[in-house]
DNA sequence: GTAAAGTCTATAGCTAGTATAGAGTCAACA
DNA sequence: TGTTGACTCTATACTAGCTATAGACTTTAC
């Protein structure tokens, strides 16, 4: 199949699969007479590997650590697992300003509820501070 | 003073406040005669204006829209209440999305506690589906 | 034969800075 | 007066993960 295809199947854009490709992610493919790129069905399986960790935020440069340690299938996947743990430890962090942010956002909110003038702006004057 | 002491004073990297200015967010202010920027206490003030603002997560565009309703005293100030309170949604709205990749995250973490081969990795099997 | 759709490469843009190179400025000290 | 060191200047490149574009080429359908 073409890259069009296998975009729709993926659900990558074209774009993406070539960016992919170029960071060395996504193996570079064969070529027709055209010189188009032509995959099959164990790139459409690579490609959505790497969109399901891209779906958890994983970097390009944790996929290529991922995809590394997948081609030595006996050696141990603790390097995986410490990934995802570590990966979940930053979530928690980032869940935690976030929910910290919002705080202060509401707080702010609340100190200028109507409708007023600029210069009496309860919002302005706490970001004033 | 010079652009060295309103760096330590606001706490903006000098990059940061050059950047500001070319951004237009922060006003080009006067130069010595060798070419130095020179700024005063209200430099300071709206520098302070601009990192709380970015404390809040808040763009360069959005503060831009604050400092320009900042300069109308006498009109409306809806417009600043309503952009932190988009902004809180969209806070919102993230956290929530963090959550749901948390809770993956933690279903992954637990397909794979134990040290095993990479081909056994639960985590990587749950990846690849 | 030709028009439309698809693909190719290369390049620029996005955010909010950070980091660098190479040059100029300024104050203090010998 | 010379020079050293600290400071500043501009311009440029880099970060992450794409997205969008230009201009050329290939393929397909009618």
């Amino acid at each position: 199949m073409k890259i069009g295809e296998l975009s729709k199947k993926s659900g990558c854009s074209i774009q993406t699969i070539r960016f992919y490709e170029k960071q060395g992610l996504f193996e570079a493919c064969n070529r027709s007479e055209g010189n188009y790129r032509i995959y099959d069905a164990s790139s459409l399986r690579a490609l959505r590997f790497i969109k399901q960790c891209r779906s958890l935020d994983l970097t390009i440069i944790e996929i290529k650590q991922l995809l590394d340690t997948k081609n030595n299938p006996d050696k141990s996947c603790s390097s995986v697992n410490n990934l995802i743990h570590q990966h979940m430890v930053d979530v928690t962090h980032r869940i935690a300003e976030l929910e910290e942010l919002k705080l202060t956002l509401s707080e702010m909110a609340s100190a200028c509820t109507d409708d007023r003038k600029v210069k009496e702006c309860g919002v302005l004057q706490l970001l004033e501070e």
